[in-house]
DNA sequence: CTGCCATTTTACCGGC
DNA sequence: GCCGGTAAAATGGCAG
């Protein structure tokens, strides 16, 4: 007696739901989006370096583990290449 | 004759503060991404194929993009036309 | 049981030579825009405008890709029906 | 008796000739980017870190004294922030 | 010098 | 769990 099978057009509205719901989702993910280059603009007018910036964000999401592990590589790339302290 | 604009030793929580908002709103972005998902697992627990919900998503981000995109066409070969004749 | 996968300290001279061929490709598309540029600026010497001519650029490239576009979208949306009846 | 005025729709072979230069040259640029890919491929293959590697190349672009002022950034933002070396 | 556009780069997500 | 491709973001370059 399965009933529920494969949701098909009979339920659209359900589907249109989902749908609906995701996407003013993503619209709100979007102005999250905005507001946080709004600041990076006003961090540049008070004479930051935004691309520095972003690094230290980076650095700052990442473990100390990881953190250790990409300073690890960078360096010994930087010596197998010969690049200067 | 000061060319050394760049923020660096002073306000040092300046820096922080901008550092602070822009990882609250990343936070918050993030927990968005996670109920966006959430919605499609329940989605597809109701019998909906996650793929053919993205797809329809793109499709009705893309459509009306891609109408501007036609009229762009039409406006542009219309600009190069007005000059060459 | 070597978990670490990564090449390191080993084959310095692979990863230069690695290093080494990217450099000098990226070095060729660099003369490759020099050398459009110099294109662009000898047109505008016999008279043409630069604009314009990156315009007549973009829709030559445009219009084919436009055109897969649309049949794009038809697919899926054939797909979609195709899955919703 | 200014012949030169701007130039129209007479010399449209012209016009054209410019273009498929340019053309030829971007087709050329894009084959070389799709070489540069297949060689981070093959180093990735080899066990190297594609993004490193990056970083890296941006390294040995920059001259001393740039590579000095953005370590310098970096690192006094880390300080601000306190994290740790 | 500023804004725009193209390219590159990063992050995400489903599939294997 | 990793890899691959795909979409968004960011960086760099150019014309104005």
């Amino acid at each position: 007696m399965t009933e529920e099978v494969k949701s098909v057009a009979s339920d659209a509205g359900k589907l249109a739901a989902f749908i609906e719901r995701i996407e003013r989702l993503e619209e709100e993910k979007k102005e999250l989006g905005a507001d946080i280059r709004e600041i990076f603009a006003e961090a540049k007018g008070a004479g930051y370096d935004v691309k520095v910036m972003r690094q230290v964000l980076r650095l700052r999401k990442m473990t100390p583990a990881d953190r250790a592990e990409a300073e690890y590589l960078r360096d010994e790339y930087k010596k197998l290449l010969g690049i200067a302290e």
